[in-house]
RNA sequence: GUCUCCGUAGCUCAGUGGAUAGAGCGCUUGCCUCCGGAGCAAGAAGUCGCAGGUUCAAGUCCUGCCGGGGACACCA
């Protein structure tokens, strides 16, 4: 980690408190508590410089004094740097700091030491994460939304990796109860109509076309013969075929698990039992109308909910309080359930489950993500032909769909804009990233054909756009860290399009392979594959491919 | 009715309490003798839903209202 780039916010913030204390032993600052640190951003306008910090107008409140003159006695006593070239005031009591050249310039070589890990963090080292999404039972394809999840969370888990976590990626399911029930005989149903036998085929059922293509196979391959058979062998043959689905589309989607848990294993393991048990002795349970209810009310819930059903059978609360349990138990620094909103409203009764059995939970996190509307959905003969996932990919592609349902804010609804998804050029935002991955890469192959490559020497990098670049390029260990802070992975797709915009316009600013410059042309192939390295990782993170050529 | 998310340019959406609110699409206008024009540049376009409040400073925090999505089972 030493050789990473250094990370400016930070070392400009320390640099900040520096000055600040220096200027208060100078007696040019008045007394007062000075900040963890200090507030530093990308300044708004060049004219500035590179960064700004609001410090002096923080500190104005507590000491009183005038926040243009706490702006100009830190000023004076921050200490030189490496990484600054100059720093300077601004009204109403803004620091501002231009970076300096020579420093920029090296970081390229920094970026090219350490290669795509170059903006990882540690902050999650020797820790363990669990990320829960997806979660679908196997009861049909996944839709649009599912893929939703799947992508948000998948993402998520690749940037708490890249944080240094250890990272376990879990799909919970229950193949067990009502649900599977109906499941099977939806199968069976559509198998009797495929025999030309008689079947009602309920509201209650499984309405989907999958179940009769299904049938259709099982009657080619073993006929007649299923007439007789139960419902629990059709269940079975669904959960196996719509699995098996499921799994294909996650791998299209390029998510992997890592734990398939099968709420099932709760009931086996004497889990819901073990939770109901100190439930009651601690109190939380009581019995009414020949159901389980627990005292939610009393960890500050709305109303009390019934564990277990007058019939016996739990509701899916108990597995779910038990579920979370066994997550605990597992050692976990960072849990993240990744919910649609229509399950939200389970995840508080879990906490004040979890509550009332004297965990704190602390760790344990919700990332909520509401749902997905296709727009320009074609006028099919096939109602709902975009609905599922896959026919959303075969239509524009994995890469398409993946980078689109990452493009928004979680908790913002999703428009999917199947007209930009279609477009094939610089409109479509997933392309534009690509485009300036293989014009990178492009550029690369021509150098090495000519007998060209990068140098170490990147004090030939003078130029303003190329400054901006490496200022660009080294935003993004602080973006992972914004993702993982506010569980918010859209963040990247909005850094993977700056960085190719910035890519772009110094392409179109710098003229890269010179033979009149060598020393020039070795510089400039240096920052060429820092961005490529830049994009490439933010491409892989997001689970979108990054292509040599298009 | 209660809870929750959202409301920002014509459309879809970004926007760690800080300076003159941004991007893409759409629209207007330019740029290939030249490393990938799948690109770049410029322009028009805003009462940040409304009203209060907190703050030196509010699109951002608080309250209320309006509008939209979602959730409010002895379904999962």
């Amino acid at each position: 980690m030493n050789n990473s780039p250094q990370r400016i916010p930070a070392a400009l913030s320390a640099l900040l408190l520096q000055g600040a204390l220096a200027a208060q032993h100078a007696g040019t600052l008045p007394a007062c508590e000075l900040p963890e640190s200090a507030p530093v951003a990308p300044a708004k306008n060049p004219l500035w410089g590179d960064f700004s910090s609001a410090l002096p107008l923080q500190l104005a409140k507590t000491t009183g004094a005038k926040p243009a003159d706490l702006a100009a006695a830190i000023q004076a006593c921050i200490p030189a740097s490496a990484l600054v070239q100059h720093t300077g005031c601004s009204a109403p009591g803004f620091i501002n700091f231009t970076l300096a050249p020579a420093w920029l310039a090296q970081q390229v070589q920094r970026i090219l030491e350490r290669g795509l890990a170059y903006a990882d963090l540690d902050f999650g080292r020797d820790k363990k994460a669990q990320v829960e999404f997806v979660s679908a039972n196997p009861t049909g394809p996944l839709s649009v939304g599912r893929g939703r999840g799947g992508a948000i969370g998948d993402t998520l888990a690749n940037v708490l990796a890249a944080a240094g976590y250890d990272v376990t990626r879990e799909y919970y399911f229950n193949n067990a109860g009502r649900q599977m029930r109906v499941l099977g005989e939806s199968l069976q149903v559509r198998v009797l109509h495929a025999l030309g036998l008689p079947a009602e085929l309920t509201a209650e059922h499984y309405q989907g076309e999958y179940l009769s293509d299904l049938a259709q196979k099982l009657v080619a391959a073993h006929g007649a013969a299923l007439a007789s058979e139960s419902v629990e062998y059709f269940k079975d043959l669904a959960e196996a075929d719509m699995f098996a689905n499921i799994r294909a589309t996650l791998s299209r989607l390029n998510i992997k698990m890592d734990v398939f848990f099968n709420e099932n294993s709760l009931y086996a393991d004497g889990s819901l039992e073990r939770v109901l048990q100190q439930l009651r002795t601690a109190g939380y349970l009581y019995d009414q109308e020949g159901a389980v209810w627990f005292a939610a009310t009393r960890c500050g819930g709305p109303e009390d909910r019934v564990l277990v059903k007058s019939t016996g059978e739990p509701t899916y609360r108990l597995p779910d309080i038990a579920y979370h349990c066994n997550k605990l138990a597992r050692g976990f620094d960072l849990i993240v359930d990744v919910l649609g909103a229509d399950h939200k409203d389970a995840f508080p009764d879990v906490m004040r489950g979890l509550q009332a059995l004297g965990h704190t939970a602390s760790n344990i996190r919700l990332l909520m993500n509401q749902f997905v509307t296709v727009k320009g959905e074609r006028m099919s003969t096939r109602a709902g032909r975009f609905t599922t996932l896959d026919a959303l990919m075969d239509e524009v592609g994995a890469d398409v769909v993946r980078f689109f349902l990452l493009m928004r804010s979680a908790e913002s609804h999703l428009e999917f804009d199947l007209d930009l998804a279609l477009e094939q050029n610089e409109k479509n935002p997933v392309f534009y990233v690509q485009y300036a991955h293989a014009r990178l890469c492009s550029v690369l192959r021509k150098a090495a054909a000519e007998g060209l490559g990068g140098g170490p020497n990147t004090a030939q990098l003078t130029h303003t756009t190329e400054h901006t670049l490496v200022r660009r390029l080294l935003e993004l260990p602080e973006i992972l860290e914004l993702v993982v802070r506010e569980l918010a992975p859209h963040h990247l797709t909005t850094y993977a399009r700056e960085l190719a915009g910035t890519v772009h316009a110094f392409y179109r600013d710098c003229r890269i392979v010179d033979s009149a410059q060598p020393a020039q042309t070795a510089a400039r192939l240096s920052l060429v594959e820092a961005a490529r390295i830049g994009l490439a990782r933010a491409l892989q993170l997001l689970g979108v491919a990054a292509p040599q050529e298009m």
